[in-house]
DNA sequence: CGAGTATATGTCATATTCGACATGATGCCA
DNA sequence: TGGCATCATGTCGAATATGACATATACTCG
């Protein structure tokens, strides 16, 4: 389950985690998680906005609270991956495109 | 929430889900996002094999127990997309080979 | 036929994540 | 200045996922 020491340590933080695999001593893994929920979030937020939706509305859309998509797009670490890719999913995403997202870390917009 | 109805109904017939879109009416995001999975638990199986591992084995590898090393691998529908991800970083796939996996759908040796 | 190894399946207590709600903060326009 | 819309943050009970364990089913190799 992820070491809970260092997961604790990350979340006090907050990961703000620029975007790096730098910072406390994380694994490679940890770090590619990290990175990779980082990249979803960003990703949700542009494919969003790009719809020109609030917050609220896309809570509606994928039957959420306007709340959870702040921390969604937060990279709340209370947020799971399963619900990132969801809400990707649920704003008109692809496969091929929430599979870009993971591999690249960072943006891609569509 | 991925309408409780239609998961209930899918988790109750276990989604043998050949691998399709088919079966009962589930909308393309509730397609897509089970082929996710499914192709990840197809991708962590392959791997774990590449490395002649033993499911107890990676189960320790990764801090969890045989019973769900082969759930993750059957495709159960109590397993997150968080925690097979985690199991393919830990097994030394780098992103770009889960997010392969993930815009497939689909084997994706490496 | 055992005994040993690997994998599958079911259950359970605990841990994590969920949606919802309240509330704060910011920006904008009249 | 005061609404008004948007997004952020904290908390909570309910829902879901988790690791551990027991146990069942193969599939070898003597």
């Amino acid at each position: 389950m992820m070491h809970a020491n260092k997961r604790k340590k990350v979340e006090e933080n907050g990961w703000k985690v620029g975007n790096a695999d730098d910072f406390l001593g994380l694994t490679p893994e940890e770090s590619a998680y990290i990175e990779m929920k980082l990249a979803l979030s960003h990703s949700l937020k542009e494919n969003r906005r790009k719809k020109d939706l609030s917050q609220v509305e896309l809570a509606k859309l994928i039957k959420s609270s306007q709340s959870r998509v702040a921390k969604m797009e937060a990279g709340d670490p209370g947020v799971s991956i399963d619900l990132l890719m969801r809400a990707l999913l649920a704003l008109g995403a692809s496969s091929e495109e929430v599979g870009k997202v993971i591999s690249s870390g960072k943006p891609q917009a569509a």
